[in-house]
RNA sequence: GCGCCCGUAGCUCAGCUGGAUAGAGCAACGGUUUCCUAAACCGUAGGUCAGACGUUCAAAUCGUCUCGGGCGCACCA
């Protein structure tokens, strides 16, 4: 917490000639709380003064007092080690909680400042499927803590719904597609058609040729070609929001690719104006050998556009729309280089504003056998890895918690909190191997376990039924437990702007799980509810602030909070 | 071939802007419930932090190289 290590570097500044900034940053967190709260590691000093650094350790440490929120100050090995007041802690932690509620960890960072978001942007005509999840929670995530820190966050769903797979599926729907069923036709059949068009591809090259033909009839704007396009998506739509409504997931817009069709054509003016074009091998391009990557194709020798072409006259009306403080694009890692190439065109275009533009990526999806592919429809499908959840989550309450009320809502909440905590847990970079057993595991540091925990606060809340009060005597709130769970509780911020920071919300499940465990410790070792009037009320304060903490905590992860499980 | 990412306990991971004895969970074994939800808690066992060299008072953490795995490298997105 800011205020006990202000304090540190203010008694430390006296006595040694660093910068305040150096003390600041050189303060570290003891591995064991009880060898204390804060520590000064004394090897700078060492080397600047010649001496031991214990030997400095034990001399500053006699030279410091230990005043107001500072109540003890000693030297261990080369470390001057610091313990705070805890009854200043949990009163500070305890009440800041207690008077912000939802809205603790709330900064005013943002203010002022929008931050887009492109996330999940999944194709048009596919199913949404397990390999979707990442970009779809992280990006949620991400838009929840930006938010949280105040910021205006615009969610985009940038949809694949233009490209040559389009002609494709033109194709082959004109082909084998039942014009009587036109109406009932369902995603699943738009898959078929669309495996079906490289099965029969792979015979006959000439089908490719045709789909390239039926693109650039789209992108010309002929009339069947939309029509057929428009029905497509439409089929799309309603099945990805039946999804993201399980995953309660909201965007601010669907603008898919297609959206900058009409666009594509003035940005590919002013990149050529820029004098950044050249054709090479029939196609538009821009040379990007000097900065060591492949070029960034622009036109296709057909004269449509590619996803580049569309991404960069996207970033530019983006920026026109919403004047964005930063855009973060969040999209697995094997798109890096693509997203380094059009960055650096928008940067060779003039744009000051390239190095506001992020690429969050994340590592790759796959089974233990291999990578999923939709081609070859090996795949799990994201409503049936969903259902299959929620379908065990009913099973466990029926075994534990059979006469639990609204089982159907509960059970729902867990299975879904499960799968989307699974997700988040692990940092955003490393590849995941998919493993039903792995993400429909639901004890130890899993979603459940944290709601687990939430909820028997809630009830313990229920049961006391009074009023939470921060009128309580907090010298009360002595015992280890307590103590470790109170400072827990107090880094709830630092952990949010950290985890912006670095794009990575797997911080903020890594400290809900501390949180739970520091709760869970504290609850085996000391009852809450008892005869002691104030010793209840006190504990009740500290139960009630980590019941907030956790449901901030979780509804920025975008996982319900269910108050009985 | 070139580039990027990853390699920590049997498994999944945390720790990585260098610091005090490398931490969890799962699995295994043992224990805790007359009392606030045992989806919990405690204990036992399990590690040459892939390997080598280097920088440093100090390296899982930084650098170089090697090995192993993944991804990407012009008309798909």
């Amino acid at each position: 917490m800011d205020y006990f290590i202000k304090n540190i570097v203010s008694l430390l500044k006296e006595k040694i000639d660093l910068p305040e900034d150096e003390i600041k940053r050189l303060i570290e967190i003891p591995p064991d709380f009880k060898m204390g709260d804060y520590a000064f590691p004394c090897y700078t000093l060492s080397k600047i003064l010649k001496k031991s650094p214990n030997i400095i350790a034990t001399e500053l440490s006699n030279t410091l007092h230990a005043v107001r929120p500072i109540a003890e100050i000693k030297a261990i090995g080369p470390y001057v080690n610091f313990f705070v007041d805890k009854v200043t802690l949990s009163e500070l932690a305890l009440k800041t909680i207690s008077e912000e509620r939802d809205g603790y960890g709330n900064k005013t960072l943002g203010k002022g400042k929008t931050v887009v978001i492109d996330f999940s942007s999944p194709n048009i005509a596919k199913h949404l499927a397990v390999h979707h999840l990442r970009s779809a929670l992280i990006g949620n995530a991400i838009c929840n803590i930006y938010k949280t820190l105040g910021y205006t966050c615009v969610g985009i769903n940038h949809l694949g719904d233009w490209g040559t797979q389009f002609g494709q599926l033109i194709v082959a729907y004109k082909k084998w597609g039942n014009e009587n069923t036109h109406k009932s036709y369902t995603v699943t059949d738009l898959n078929n058609l669309y495996v079906r068009f490289h099965q029969e591809a792979e015979k006959n090259p000439g089908l490719e040729d045709e789909a390239r033909e039926w693109f650039k009839k789209l992108e010309a704007g002929d009339a069947e070609a939309k029509e057929l396009w428009q029905h497509f998506k439409d089929i799309s739509l309603k099945e990805f929001q039946k999804i993201y409504d399980m995953l309660g997931i909201h965007f601010n817009a669907f603008i898919g690719e297609s959206f900058y069709n009409t666009m594509v054509e003035a940005t590919v003016t002013r990149i050529k104006e820029k004098g950044l074009t050249k054709v090479s091998e029939q196609a538009l391009i821009v040379d990007l050998e000097p900065y060591n990557m492949p070029p960034c194709l622009l036109r296709k020798k057909d004269d449509t556009t590619l996803y580049a072409t569309r991404d960069i006259a996207a970033a530019e009306y983006r920026k026109k729309t919403y004047d964005f403080d930063r855009m973060i694009y969040v999209v697995g890692s094997e798109q890096k280089l693509h997203f380094n190439q059009f960055f650096k065109v928008l940067e060779l275009m003039g744009y000051n504003w390239t190095n506001r533009c992020v690429h969050v990526d994340f590592g790759l999806m796959k089974f233990k056998d291999g990578k999923m592919s939709t081609r070859k429809g090996k795949v799990v499908l994201l409503e049936d890895l969903l259902i299959e959840a929620v379908e065990r989550i009913r099973k466990i309450i029926e075994e534990k918690n059979p006469s639990l009320e609204n089982k159907e809502i509960v059970a729902r909440d867990v299975g879904i909190g499960a799968v989307i905590f699974a997700d988040l847990c692990t940092k955003r970079n490393k590849d995941v191997v998919f493993d039903w057993d792995e993400v429909l595991n639901f004890e130890g540091e899993t979603g459940p376990y944290i709601q687990y925990t939430h909820a028997r606060l809630c009830s313990i809340l229920r049961k006391y039924g009074k009023p939470v009060t921060t009128d309580i005597k907090f010298e009360l709130l002595k015992e280890d437990e307590v103590i470790i769970l109170t400072k827990n509780l107090g880094q709830f911020s630092s952990i949010i702007i950290k985890s912006a920071e670095f794009y990575e919300p797997s911080l903020i499940c890594n400290y809900l799980i501390d949180v739970c465990g520091s709760l869970n410790r504290f609850y085996n070792a000391h009852r809450v509810l008892s005869d002691d009037e104030e010793l209840t009320k006190a504990r009740i304060l500290l139960v009630d602030a980590t019941r907030q903490v956790i449901r901030n905590g979780l509804i920025i992860l975008g996982i319900s909070t269910p108050d009985q499980m």
